[in-house]
DNA sequence: CATGAATGAGGGTTCATTCAT
DNA sequence: AATGAATGAACCCTCATTCAT
C-alpha cells in the first residue's frame, strides 16, 4: 500500500476517498501524470468515475495534492530516523537508512515524487521546488552539525546523488539484495562530503 | 529536364528540418511531453503540420531520436572537455566546467535529458537508462584515475549531485551570475568524493 | 443510495444505441465505409461524437458489427418466407417476395450488404464469403429439394441474379411500382434455372 | 498487364500515363477506392507524385476515367466473343468462355468493375448503372435472338449471376482448374433461362 | 453520496492537392 | 514535363468533466 493517510486525511475517514488516493499513487506512478487517466484511478479505486468528483476538484489537484502529501510523507519519514540519532554521522546513516528502505519497500513513493509528474503539471513546479528545499535543508543541517563546510552546495550534492542511487538501486534486478552495499556507500560517500573526515569503506562492486 | 534538388533546395530543407528540432526541443522542454502538442512544434517552427510529418514519422519517434541527439551531444561536449587534461583532478574541472556553461548557455537540453518526457515515454526508458550509464562511466572513469575508490557509487553520487546542482542553479534568478561558484563547488566535493585528498574550499553562500 | 439503473434508463440507453446504428446503417448505406465518416453518423442520430465511443469501440467493428447483423436479419426473413412454404416452388416464391419486400421497404439494408463496404474493409471479406455462402446454400436447399440438378452452380446463378435484379428494381422511378413484376420473374426464371419444368410466364416490360 | 491502352490513351502513346493507369487498376483492384492513395499509385508506377497531377485532374477523375475504360475493354471483348458467332446458344458459349477467361486471367478487371470504387464514388453511380445497362442489352440480344422471352429480366438475372459465378471462381484456391466446369454450367443455366430447351449438363460439384 | 451516460474540445495523423524549381 | 517539399482540411479517437437520476 503506497499511500499513508497522513494527518490530513485521516480526519477524513472516508474510506472511498483514501481507496482512490492509494489507487492514484500507484497508477501515477506507473504511468506518469498524463498517461494516467482519471478512469485508471477510479477502475483501480473500485469506484465510479463521478464519484471521484465529488472528492476532488480535478485530476490536476489531486496530483498535487499527493505530490505534496507524499513529499511530506517521506520527509517525516527521514527527519524522524534522522532525531533518532544524535551523532551526526549516525544521523546520516539513519537517514539514508530510511531512504533506501523505503524506496525499497514502496518504490512508487520514489518514482512519484522523482519522475512521476515532475516537468508536466506546471502547478508542480513550486511544489517541486519547496520539497527539494526541505531535502537539501535537511541535509544541510546534519553536515553542518558535523562541522562541515559548503553546508549548502554540499546537502544539495548528497540530495541528488542520493536519489540517483536510489534510482539507480531500483533499477537492479532484485534491489533488496544489494540495498545494504548501497546504504554503505551512501553513508560512507556522505561523510566524504562533509570534509570533516577520512573514511574507509568496504568494497564496491 | 527533371526536377533537380539544387544546393539551395536542399539548404532550404535541411533549414526546415533543423528549425523544427529546435523548435521541438525548446517545446518538449518546456511542457514536457504528453502537454506538448504537434501543433506546438510546427507553431514554433513557422511550418504547416504536415510539414512535421513529412520529415518526422511521428511525435514519439522525433521525441526518442531528440533524446539520443541531445544526450550524444552532451556527452560529446562533456567527454572533450574532460579529455583536453590529463590531470584527473583538472578533468573533473573541466567537465563540470562544461557541463554548466552548457546548461547556462542552453537550458532546454537540461531541461530535455532530466526531466522533460522522463516516465511518460515508455520507449525511452531503455534511453534513459543508457544515458545515466553513460554519464555514470565516464565519471567512474576519472575517479579511478585518480585513485579514488567506490568508483561505481562515487559516479552514480557525482551524477546525480551535478544534476541537482545544475537544476538548482538553473532554479535562481540568474543563473550566470553564480555560475562559477557553483562550479568551485561542484569541483571541491568531486575530489572530496573521490576520497584521495582533503580539499580546502572557498566560502557557501 | 447509489446510482441505480432504472427501467426508465436503461430503456433511454437502449434507445440511443439502436438510434445509433440506424444512423449507421442509413449513412454506410449512402455513402461507404470510407466516405461516411462517425460524425456523420452521431450528427444523424442526434448525439455527440464522444457517445458513439461510449456505446462501440470504433468505426470498423462497429460496420462489420452491422454487417453480420443485417446479414442475419436478412437470411431470418428468408429463410422464414422459405419455410412457411413446403412445395419447393412456392418457397422460392415466397423467398423471392421476402426478398423484394424488404429490398423496397428497407433498401439500405440491401445497399449495405450488396454495395456499402465491400471491398473497403479488410477484416469484412471473410464475412463477406460467409454471407454469400449462407444465401447460397439456401437456394440450393431449395432448387435441390425441387429435384433440380446442378444445385451450386444454380444457386449461384440465383443468388447472383436476384441481387441484380433487385438492385435494378431499386434503381428505378418508383421501386414499389414494379416490385411485383419483378417477383413474378424472379420466381419463374427460378424455376426455369432449377430445370425441372417448363414455366410460362406473363408478359415483359 | 491490367489496363490495355483503348483507342482514347493509346493516341497519347505517353509512358508516364500508361504506366500511372496501370498501376491505379492494380492499386485500386486491390484496396478499394478510398483506402488506394495517390502516393500507392505514383510509387507503383514508379513516378513522382506530382507527375499524377500533370495527366490527371484528381484521384476521382481519374478512377471514373479508368472505370469507364475498363468497362469498355470488357464489353468490346464479350461483344467481340458474342460476334464470332451466329448460333445464338453458341454466342453465349463464347461470350461466358470469354468472361470468365478474362476474370481468371486478369482479375484486377473483375474487381475493379464488380467491387472496387462501387457506393463509395458518387460520380460513379451513373457509370455504374450504364455499364449494368450494356452488360443487360448484351445479353438480352442474344436471348431474344434464341427466341427466349422475358428478355430483360432473363438478362438481368443472368448478369447478375454470371458476376457471382466469377466472384465465386476467383474466390477458389485454383481459379483456372475450375474454370472449365464454370463455364459450362453458366453456358447451361444460360440456355435454361432463355426458356426455349431443356438442356443437359455435366455433373455438378 | 454515488453513479455512469453523455459531452465536446482537442490531439495525433493522413492524404489529396499545389507550386516553386 | 517532371519533381517532391509543403500545405492544411479533415479524420478517428481519447479523456477530463458534467449532471440527471
Amino acid at each position: 500500500m503506497a499511500y499513508r493517510s497522513s494527518e490530513k486525511t485521516r480526519q477524513k475517514k472516508d474510506a472511498k476517498r483514501t481507496a482512490m488516493m492509494q489507487a492514484a499513487v500507484q497508477v501515477f506512478a506507473e504511468k506518469g501524470y498524463h498517461a494516467a487517466t482519471v478512469r485508471d484511478v477510479v477502475n483501480q479505486a473500485g469506484v465510479a468515475i463521478g464519484t471521484f468528483y465529488f472528492y476532488f476538484p480535478d485530476k490536476e489537484t489531486l496530483f498535487v495534492y499527493l505530490y505534496e502529501e507524499t513529499a511530506d510523507f517521506l520527509m517525516q519519514t527521514l527527519q524522524q530516523a534522522v532525531n533518532q540519532q544524535t551523532d551526526p554521522a549516525q544521523q546520516i546513516a539513519s537517514g539514508v537508512q530510511a531512504y533506501v528502505s523505503l524506496a525499497v519497500y514502496e518504490p512508487s513513493i520514489v518514482q512519484l515524487l522523482l519522475v512521476g509528474g515532475v516537468g508536466a503539471v506546471p502547478s508542480l513546479n513550486e511544489k517541486r521546488v519547496q520539497f527539494r528545499e526541505r531535502v537539501i535543508k535537511m541535509w544541510r543541517r546534519v553536515i553542518e552539525d558535523m562541522g562541515g563546510d559548503m553546508g549548502r552546495f554540499s546537502a544539495e550534492m548528497l540530495a541528488g546523488g542520493f536519489d540517483e542511487m536510489v534510482l539507480n538501486l531500483l533499477a537492479r534486478r532484485n534491489p533488496d539484495m544489494h540495498a545494504n552495499a548501497t546504504i554503505d556507500a551512501m553513508t560512507a560517500l556522505s561523510l566524504r562530503l562533509a570534509g570533516t573526515q577520512q573514511v574507509a569503506v568496504a568494497a564496491d562492486t
